[in-house]
DNA sequence: GCCGTTTTCGGCCCGACTGTTTTCAGTCG
C-alpha cells in the first residue's frame, strides 16, 4: 500500500461523500488529507510499523478518525467506510466527476432522477435530450456536457511540462510584443514547473484589456476560441491543450499572478495566514478587515508586495504546494534554491559508443558551450546489447580517447575535463555490470535498472541494495524507472534505498529527461533532508537533449534542493575527491 | 473531520462565471 494509493482511496471517499451531499467541511478534510498524503515522503507502512497510530496522526491533516481508517487500510487492505460508500453508487460514478463542468450536485441529480451512473449512459441521455428536463439544467448545459464528454474522450488530461512550457513561452512572447500589454507572465502549474500540466494560464496587465483580448482571440495563436470576453479569453491549441488568458489592471497584477499561479492549496493556506493577521487576501489585493467589511488595500501591484503584506518573504513558485513553505517564509527559513546557473556539469551522457548520436568530442564541446566545466560520459554497459552496450575492450578504448581529449584541453589551456563513466546495468541479484579491469580505470559508474521491472517490491529493493553495497555504483540513475503519463514507477521501497544511498555515500540521480523527472520532487526533498547527495543529469542521447537540464533543476527546486546537495554543482576537483573517498 | 497567536468548540478562502434563474446554485480555480 503506497501513500499514493492511500491518497487515492481518501480522495474517492471525498468524491463519494460529496455526491451523497455530506457536510462540505468533512469532505474537505478527506481532500486535504489525501493531498497531504500524496506529498508525504515517508511511507505509511513504515511510519505505522515504527510508530503505530500516533505516527500516522503526526501527518498534517490526519486526525484521530482518519488515522484509524488508515490503520484499518494498512492492516486489512481496505477501509470499510470506503466499501460502504462505494456500494451506494454504480462503478462509473467517479468517472462522471472527471467530465469538465460536471460536479457532485449534478452527478447526484442525474443519478437520483435518471439512474445515470457512467459516461456512456450520460452521453446517450444527453443525445436524447433528457437532461434538459431536469430542474436546474437546460438545453445549453446539455450541449456543454456533450462537448465535455467529447473532449474527455479525446485525450490525455495532462501534458508533460517539457512539451507545454515551450508553447506557453511562445504565447507569452507574443503577448509581450503587443503594444497594449504592460506585462505578461505564465501562471498556473506551468509556472510552478509541475512535471505534468493540465492547461496553460496566461496573465497580462494592460490599460486596454478588451483590445488585448480581441487581438489575442483573432491572432491565430489559438486553434479554436471557446470564450472571448473583455478580460478573459479561453481556447484550445492545435495540440488540444486548453489555454486561459486573463487581463487585469496593474494595481492588481501581483495579487492576480499569485492567485492564478496557485496552487490552490497554497492560496488557501496564504489566505488563512492573512486572516490571522486581520487581512483579507484575494485576487485583487490584500485588504485590512474591519468587522467583516473590506477596508484599506495594502498590497496588490506586485507579488513581492502581496507576500510582504502578510509578513512573508516572496516564495518561489516551485515551492507553492502547501508543503510547509508558508511557515518557512514566515520564519525566514526558505531554502536557498538551486538555479540552472549553479550546474557545472552533466554526469549522464551517451555517445555513438552505445546508443547516442554524437561523438565524445562533439558532446563535450556542446557542454563547454553551455558553460559547463566538466562532463561525465556514461555509455551503456555490455549487458545492454539492445542499446549498443560497450564491451570491455570498447570501454577501455573510450577511456583512452577521453584521456587524449583531456590532454588536448590541458595543452590548449582550456579549463574543461571529461570524466570516464559508465551506465552500468544492475542485473538480477544486484550484480553490477561493470568489467573488473574497466572499473579500475573508470572515474565513476552510474548504476541503473533496465530490466526485470515486474518483480515484487522486496526483491527489487534487495537487488538495488546489493548493487549499492557492492561499492561499484557512485550514482543511482533514474531510480524508479517511471515514465510520466506512460509507466508507473516500479515497486521499490524508495525511502529505504534513499537512506541506504545516504549511508553508503551514493548519489541519487534526478534524471532531467521530461518524460522521467526521476527522482520526483517529493523524494528529492526527502533525500536532501536525509543527507543523501543528488545529481541532476540529462541522460542526453544527442546534443539538443542537454537542454533538458532545466527540467531537472525545476524538479530539484520543487524538492527544496540547495546547490550543495547536488554534486554536479561542485567544482570537478571536489567531485573527484568525493569519488576517491567513496572508493576507499 | 481537522485544528489551535480567538486552543477542546466553533470555525473552516474567496470570488467569477454560467445557466437558469427572478435571487441563486453549481462549478471552477
Amino acid at each position: 500500500m503506497t501513500n499514493a494509493q492511500a491518497a487515492e482511496i481518501l480522495g474517492q471517499i471525498a468524491d463519494l461523500l460529496d455526491i451523497s451531499g455530506a457536510n462540505s467541511f468533512r469532505i474537505r478534510s478527506y481532500r486535504q488529507a489525501a493531498e497531504s498524503l500524496g506529498s508525504w515522503a515517508e511511507e505509511l507502512e513504515e511510519i505505522y510499523a515504527a510508530q503505530g497510530l500516533q505516527g500516522l496522526r503526526d501527518i498534517p491533516d490526519i486526525g484521530k478518525s482518519l488515522a484509524e481508517k488508515l490503520e484499518e487500510l494498512l492492516t486489512t487492505g481496505r477501509i470499510s467506510q470506503h466499501q460502504e460508500v462505494l456500494a451506494q453508487f454504480p462503478d462509473g460514478i467517479l468517472q462522471l466527476l472527471q467530465v469538465p463542468g460536471l460536479g457532485p450536485r449534478t452527478v447526484a441529480l442525474i443519478w437520483s432522477e435518471l439512474e445515470i451512473g457512467d459516461i456512456d449512459e450520460l452521453e446517450e441521455a444527453a443525445q436524447r435530450q433528457e437532461l434538459q428536463e431536469l430542474p436546474g439544467l437546460g438545453a445549453k448545459t446539455e450541449e456543454k456536457i456533450l462537448a465535455s464528454i467529447a473532449r474527455y474522450r479525446q485525450g490525455r488530461q495532462r501534458a508533460l511540462l517539457g512539451e507545454i512550457l515551450p508553447l506557453g513561452e511562445q504565447l507569452i512572447s507574443y503577448l509581450r510584443d503587443h503594444p497594449r500589454v504592460i506585462a505578461a507572465e505564465l501562471a498556473g502549474s506551468a509556472r510552478r514547473r509541475r512535471a505534468t500540466v493540465g492547461d496553460l494560464d496566461l496573465l497580462v496587465t494592460s490599460e486596454h484589456p478588451e483590445e488585448v483580448c480581441r487581438d489575442f482571440a483573432a491572432s491565430g495563436q489559438l486553434e479554436e476560441v471557446t470564450m472571448a470576453g473583455d478580460t478573459k479569453v479561453s481556447g484550445l491549441l492545435a495540440e488540444g491543450r486548453s489555454v486561459d488568458l486573463r487581463v487585469v489592471a496593474s494595481e492588481s497584477y501581483g495579487s492576480a499572478l499569485q492567485y492564478f499561479t496557485g496552487s490552490q492549496a497554497h492560496s488557501v493556506a496564504l489566505r488563512t495566514h492573512g486572516q490571522k493577521m486581520g487581512l483579507t487576501v484575494n485576487e485583487y489585493g490584500v485588504f485590512e478587515q474591519h468587522n467583516d467589511e473590506a477596508g484599506q488595500k495594502v498590497a496588490g501591484a506586485s507579488e513581492e508586495g502581496v507576500y510582504a503584506a502578510v509578513g512573508l518573504e516572496w516564495i518561489p513558485p516551485e515551492l507553492r504546494e502547501d508543503r510547509g513553505e508558508i511557515e518557512a517564509a514566515a520564519h525566514g527559513n526558505l531554502p536557498d534554491l538551486i538555479e540552472l546557473t549553479d550546474i557545472r556539469s552533466d554526469l549522464h551522457v551517451h555517445t555513438t559508443g552505445s546508443d547516442g548520436k554524437c561523438s565524445v568530442e562533439q558532446i563535450a564541446e556542446a557542454c563547454r558551450q553551455r558553460g559547463y566545466s566538466y562532463i561525465g560520459i556514461t555509455d551503456h554497459s555490455p549487458a545492454l546489447r539492445v542499446a549498443g552496450g560497450l564491451t570491455e575492450e570498447e570501454i577501455v578504448a573510450q577511456i583512452q580517447e577521453i584521456a587524449r581529449l583531456n590532454e588536448r584541453y590541458r595543452e590548449e589551456g582550456i579549463e574543461f575535463r571529461i570524466l570516464s563513466g559508465l551506465e552500468a546495468d544492475i542485473l538480477t541479484k544486484g550484480r553490477v555490470d561493470v568489467p573488473v579491469k574497466a572499473f579500475e580505470r573508470l572515474d565513476f559508474v552510474l548504476g541503473a535498472l533496465h530490466q526485470g521491472f515486474s518483480s515484487d517490491a522486496d526483491k527489487m529493493t534487495q537487488r538495488i541494495m546489493q548493487a549499492l553495497e557492492s561499492g561499484r555504483i557512485d550514482i543511482l540513475g533514474h531510480p524508479t524507472g517511471r515514465l510520466l503519463l506512460q509507466r508507473e514507477p516500479y515497486g521499490i521501497h524508495l525511502n529505504e534505498v534513499i537512506e541506504a544511498a545516504g549511508e553508503l555515500n551514493v548519489a541519487m540521480e534526478i534524471n532531467a529527461n521530461p518524460h522521467r523527472l526521476d527522482l520526483d520532487d517529493v523524494h528529492a526533498r526527502f533525500a536532501q533532508e536525509n543527507g543523501t547527495l543528488l545529481s541532476i543529469n540529462t541522460d542526453a542521447h544527442e546534443i539538443s537533449h542537454l537542454d533538458f537540464m532545466q527540467y531537472g533543476v525545476y524538479t530539484a527546486r520543487r524538492g527544496w534542493l540547495e546547490p550543495q546537495s547536488v554534486i554536479n554543482t561542485w567544482p570537478v576537483g571536489q567531485v573527484r575527491e568525493w569519488l576517491t573517498k567513496r572508493r576507499a
